[in-house]
DNA sequence: GTTGGAATGTCAACAACACTGACGTATGCT
DNA sequence: AGCATACGTCAGTGTTGTTGACATTCCAAC
């Protein structure tokens, strides 16, 4: 029944690349490549009493600094509870800074401090250069490839989130 | 630091693919679309007793039918005790059927039961579905892509077991 | 044959990270 | 004044991972 489609309809597109089989190896793929692309990370943080979860959060405080609680939960797709766990332990070590808003007393503006920023340095790097050494080997076609089959895999809120950081960012 | 090459190195060759934001754009990416791509399993896994760790245990026995518990253990990258929680739950449930081996005793060789081949098959129509979807929308030439940026992101050890399961596959 | 190593299973304790539910406080809006 | 919003917190629970320790079973080598 899964593959009554794919094995069908080669009449001018050649569709091979639909077949169950291509699909599954796409799902493996992204399995193993995923499990690559947290582990340099996740080495560092393991000896320190931080976790894959601090990590993603010092991430998108450092790409939109300022951003509230609120716009950072709807981001990382997680509880406030979870999150809160999370940001008390940054803010008590002194990574991350909580600024009540202006306009709006009830928001937390939050900030890296420069500790912060030293472990966001750190973290990045490992996986940039994961990342980067990835791209060169499969060159700009292969990563215009990557990045549109990725966004095409997102949610449709989480394909928005993308593009808003994507267009802040340069 | 970080910056170093990718900003100085356009000599003949155009590496502005490889600029830092480029490289955080395509974390980012990976984070969202990783999201994306556990969505569903994880949404009819949630109903029952099981989750993501059961999901990967069911795919990859009924990927290499007869497989043993190392051998699976190396594939997914935990601990044994990890996984035997997993497997006996669902040895228990009745989804997984394990085998003591013919030529080594020790050995335990896993199978999938019928029901256990039902609830792959829910699992992974979900889960191909929205990875057919993102292929057909991107188009064969970025699949390629996307496999190639992902191969070249695992850990060595994960690109061999990548290849032998694709090779056995077809 | 006994000994040593490999593969497996099991028990216990623990940690990270997620969840739900309930409640409190401060603030903003109407 | 009343209701909604933003945030924080407490308490409990579940899944998935980890170490460490120990038992069993089997193969293979000495």
């Amino acid at each position: 029944m899964s593959d009554g489609r794919s094995t069908s309809a080669h009449h001018g597109e050649n569709l091979l690349f639909l077949t169950d089989e291509q699909l599954r190896q796409g799902i493996e793929a992204m399995f193993f490549a995923y499990r690559g692309f947290t582990a340099d990370p996740d080495r560092i943080l393991s000896d320190m009493a931080y976790g894959r979860a601090h990590h993603r959060a010092i991430h998108f405080i450092n790409r939109a600094p300022g951003t509230t609680v609120n716009n950072l939960l709807n981001i990382l797709g997680v509880t406030k509870q979870s999150l809160n766990r999370v940001l008390r332990a940054l803010i008590e070590q002194g990574l991350v800074e909580s600024k009540v808003g202006k306009v709006d007393k009830r928001e937390r503006h939050l900030f890296l401090t420069d500790e912060g920023h030293k472990l966001e340095q750190t973290l990045s790097d490992a996986q940039r250069a994961r990342m980067r050494s990835a791209f060169r080997d499969a060159g700009p076609e292969a990563v215009a490839g990557f990045r549109t089959v990725l966004e095409a895999m997102m949610d449709t809120k989480m394909q928005h989130a993308y593009t808003r950081l994507k267009e802040s960012g340069s």
